[in-house]
DNA sequence: GTTCATGCAAACAGTTTGCACAATA
DNA sequence: TATTGTGCAAACTGTTTGCATGAAC
């Protein structure tokens, strides 16, 4: 797989021939009007079932872009790529139901202090973090009746 | 792809036959050899290299068993699972540099508390979290003379 | 008319699996 | 000998890419 996700670059270069593009336009709908993580594969289905469908192709590619301009964020769970739309400046932590794939994100970061040790203490340059708890929400931990 | 890199459940089922696998003590010494993360494929040439070469799949089955058995841990860089040994109890996170792939593991658990709170906060049940600096440590960030 | 997004299908790459064989108890 | 690990190759699956087409400037 020759996945970059995150990668930036493009960004500037890419602004000069932008054409508002419907693929991207149908990417941000779809997880905007969603609570939790989808893969591109996911949102390749749900658009199947609305008025502009789009190809698979075209979901990772407004996907890509999405991430490089910074609308959209990139969860890796178990190999797979989910996303959902960016939380403004750099929310970039998230409780992830591991079962319906929720998505809570937390509010300010709470290792820039640690990160900013770290930095100094091995000399090294952080570039970013990830910092994501994993489990089961409310809804999900719901006893089921039903057994 | 049918990832599951970190469920558990073999754990006990497996212990009834083992039969001190080759694959196993040969993939755990190389990571043991190896101060950086290395993936299956990465894993697979440094032993193929070796005096007991093994297949691309008993190194997938091998680590996919010892990170059941908690011996070794994985860490998802874009889209690719990485392995290493695992530190000790909880140790789960690190420094990772993205240009050597080298790991300095962070002592204790900084999040600890957070997690409680949150817990409490959203009613979320977690199982889990990650946290991991990614960046350049100082040896890949020294200046190249020969420019 | 030129440029760029799109769709399709083929190509890729990481991972898993089935099966025959080998090795260990 | 029975059991389980191993190797090989084929199958799978998520992702990327090339190319022809269509839409927007």
């Amino acid at each position: 797989m020759k996945h970059a996700q995150g990668r930036a670059m493009l960004s500037q270069s890419k602004q000069i021939g932008i054409r508002q593009t419907k693929g991207q336009q149908a990417v941000l709908e779809t997880l905007g009007n969603c609570e939790h993580l989808l893969s591109a594969q996911e949102i390749y289905v749900q658009l199947r079932a609305t008025e502009h469908p789009v190809g698979l192709a075209t979901v990772y590619r407004a996907v890509e872009s999405l991430v490089v301009e910074g609308k959209l964020q990139t969860i890796n769970l178990e190999g797979q790529a989910y996303y959902q739309v960016a939380q403004g400046t750099h929310s970039r932590h998230h409780l992830v139901c591991l079962q319906c794939k929720k998505v809570i994100p937390i509010a300010g970061c709470p290792v820039g202090e640690l990160e900013r040790q770290l930095s100094s203490r091995h000399a090294f340059a952080i570039d970013y973090h990830v910092l994501d708890f994993f489990g089961t929400c409310a809804q999900c931990d719901q006893p089921v009746s039903e057994d």
